[in-house]
DNA sequence: GCCAAAATTAGGAATCATTCCTAATTTTAA
DNA sequence: TTAAAATTAGGAATGATTCCTAATTTTGGC
């Protein structure tokens, strides 16, 4: 019920090698341009699906952006996101939201569980900040 | 630059009187039920186009949802959001976030500025969970 | 109140990201 | 080697949202 494929293989692989979270669309671009002329290169719902089936097996995290296309990140230890409300960039940053006492609040106040292993937070980017 | 209008307010007064973090697709509904048939109901870009502008005044607050589409908040006060990853469900919570030691894990690891007045989390509704 | 300029509206077309569909190809494991 | 199972390319379909335009509403000055 999961095979080896060459594209689900590269498509982690330029994860692994980007550090600015790329959009589906920017994988599928990146794809492309590393193939040679002749050989036909990996279709758009190709990519789409192996991002799925990566995040399914939490090998990459995807990030929903307030404006604009998910982006994707290669996922090999616990960390935290900013991103930019103006641009969408994405950037990491390292804290153990763990340690913060606010699982008393969240339960007294809904009845969600929460892990707090990945939290992604609003920001403004310098640049954007001009 | 911004004359009053009756269906802004009337899209407020949703928001105002409900809990549950309605979808733009859903005030358009709620407006829609809320009408007699003789008069003509607030159109579907007029819903979308106002949101945008009580956003830009801060009068409500957009939720980006990992699959589906943005929910909306009226903000009286700061507070925070549960987002449940897999039905879409948002409950709200309070917490100071200002009061965590994050900034300098933050500043030293992006050139992002975060406010931490209004901060998402995802986690698992108690229906999903099952 | 009356009027013209400015802002807003309804309704539908257009756009963008993403998912779905299908026949052809590739992978697997016996 | 082979057939069943999984995956692919490519394009059609979908869903959310934005864009466009002519008609209507709001506003501020008279």
């Amino acid at each position: 019920m999961k095979n080896y494929s060459k594209q689900r293989e590269e498509i982690l692989e330029v994860l692994k090698s980007s550090c600015t979270h790329p959009t589906a669309e920017e994988i599928y671009i990146a794809l492309k341009a590393s193939k040679k002329a002749s050989s036909k290169s990996t279709s758009r719902s190709t990519v789409y699906r192996n991002l799925g089936m990566l995040e399914e097996g939490s090998e990459i995290k995807r990030i929903s952006v307030h404006d604009g296309p998910d982006r994707y990140d290669y996922f090999k230890k616990p960390h935290n996101h900013v991103i930019c409300k103006i641009c969408g960039k994405v950037a990491d940053f390292e804290y153990d939201f763990r340690a913060v006492q606010v699982m008393d609040a969240i339960s007294e106040d809904t009845d969600m569980e929460v892990t707090m292993d990945s939290i992604t937070i609003e920001g403004t980017c310098s640049s954007c900040k001009r």
